[in-house]
DNA sequence: CTCGGTTTTCT
DNA sequence: GAAAACCGA
């Protein structure tokens, strides 16, 4: 029997379209399916995500298990994991997917030139993204692009591969397993109760794809907007963990019957995600750092009144319904409608100009599809210092917000049920109804739902004065 | 004058 | 994206 290759899992937790081992299987040899949980050199998961990994990582075990193969689980340095486990197997060849932020870059550069020297086979693969980060360039000045449109036009002009590797039933198995450790499970955090609606995995991904092919996608251009509709695709934990591939998408939705305005919209999603990572890839300090260097001097809030909005930012008591929702829903369920996400973020930045930084980390906890590329850029994105930035007077308007997007408010009064009394209009701005309202409605303003924090016309021109000043 | 819709303006 | 300015009935 010929010598085992390590597939080294990292954010590609599937076998079909997983290019890594698609070139193990087409070596016809048997294949260590390895994970390393490496807390050293990735951005250490938020809770949620954490325990979506978990879940996924145990899909991944009983697929593998089913089909004739284990996943071997090891923790600590990538590194001396490796190593490790080199030394036991004798392997032919390393195999991995590529990740694209700072920190994994440095590493796997480090891993790989350490085995080649050693005469160790190592090769690194793309399956997470339709393009590489360093691919799509503008033609004329030969540089990355900066704003959306122009780089996903370039993206479809260059030709998006949708051919798809599908995974054998049976795999190669090594003359002996090494050992690995349990699979875990991460505790939710408090609140996150609301979860069981996911089915994180390989399978899961699929069916999540095939609901939203068959049903959802329809109206999706305009749908996507409207937070109790369910018409979005709900797959954004699942390529977090690279349950399912990006082209994957292209090509199933490309032979679904879905309306050209309806796929065009859908696909210039997944170009968001693409131009998120090329964005991290070339600005490694994404995180910390403004893209628009004049942001580092912006005068975000700071103090015991800061704290306390924070905190009501944070626990939905903001006395906004429609972002109170939306912080609730995060809270408890890991996820929060695309449209509320916007309002919710630029809730914090521009009507209580607390730093995003401070949201981004607050969404990375929460999310269940908290990803290091599109949770960084569209936090920049939304304050204004990102790519292709929203200009800084656009401001949402959270009264007007709710009325438009969620105007029966069904998906407001689902997670502030203490306002199902109210209707039309006044459900997003109950400091403005009659009082004899309130009381039908049961409402106690300031008890049953707080007052809002900040009033908005005077949020609204604080934020004008201070982001005019910055530019 | 006033109500509604549309256009412009805001880096 | 929102508010102010504008405009026709």
């Amino acid at each position: 029997m010929s010598q085992p290759i390590i597939v080294w899992f990292r954010q590609d937790l599937r076998l079909d379209d997983n290019m890594a081992v698609a070139a193990c299987v087409e070596a016809n040899a048997p294949m260590i399916a390895l994970f390393i949980d490496d807390r050293q050199h990735e951005r250490q998961a938020g809770a949620v995500s954490l325990w979506w990994r978990d879940q996924s990582l145990q899909a991944l075990a009983d697929e593998l298990q089913r089909r004739g193969s284990q996943l071997i689980l090891r923790e600590g340095d990538a590194a001396s994991q490796l190593n490790q486990l080199i030394d036991e197997t004798n392997p032919q060849a390393v195999f991995w997917n590529r990740q694209y932020y700072a920190e994994s870059i440095a590493r796997d550069t480090a891993i790989k030139a350490d085995l080649q020297a050693r005469q160790i086979n190592v090769e690194s693969f793309n399956s997470t993204l339709l393009f590489e980060p360093w691919q799509i360039r503008s033609k004329t000045a030969n540089t990355p692009f900066k704003v959306f449109t122009p780089f996903w036009k370039a993206c479809q002009t260059h030709g998006i591969d949708t051919r798809i590797w599908d995974a054998p039933m049976q795999f190669l198995a090594p003359s002996k397993w090494p050992q690995s450790l349990a699979l875990t499970k991460t505790n939710l955090p408090e609140g996150a109760h609301a979860l069981d609606q996911w089915q994180p995995g390989e399978a899961g991904a699929r069916k999540t794809l095939h609901r939203f092919l068959s049903e959802n996608i329809h109206g999706y251009a305009d749908g996507r907007d409207f937070p109790a509709k369910p018409a979005t695709s709900r797959l954004a934990p699942h390529l977090r963990w690279g349950e399912i591939s990006p082209r994957r998408l292209f090509a199933e939705t490309s032979a679904a019957p879905v309306s050209d305005n309806d796929q065009r919209k859908f696909f210039a999603e997944i170009g968001w995600r693409e131009f998120s990572y090329q964005t991290l890839f070339h600005n490694p300090n994404l995180k910390t750092t403004c893209l628009q260097p004049k942001f580092e001097a912006f005068p975000w809030r700071e103090g015991a009144e800061a704290e306390d909005d924070f905190e009501a930012w944070k626990n939905g008591t903001t006395g906004y319904p429609i972002v109170d929702a939306g912080m609730r829903e995060l809270r408890q369920t890991g996820y929060m409608h695309n449209r509320v996400r916007m309002i919710a973020a630029s809730f914090l930045i521009k009507h209580l100009l607390i730093d995003w930084r401070r949201g981004e980390a607050w969404f990375w906890e929460r999310l269940a599809d908290a990803d290091p590329a599109n949770n960084t850029a569209s936090w920049q994105w939304v304050a204004g210092c990102g790519a292709d930035a929203a200009p800084y007077f656009r401001i949402f308007n959270p009264i007007i917000q709710g009325q438009k997007f969620d105007p029966e408010g069904h998906y407001t009064k689902r997670y502030i049920p203490e306002l199902t009394g109210l209707s039309g209009k006044m459900l997003f701005s109950p400091w403005l109804a009659k009082s004899d309202l309130l009381e039908n409605a049961n409402v106690q303003l300031g008890q049953s739902y707080p007052k809002p924090i900040v009033e908005h016309d005077f949020a609204r021109n604080r934020a004008l004065d201070i982001f005019k000043a910055l530019a």
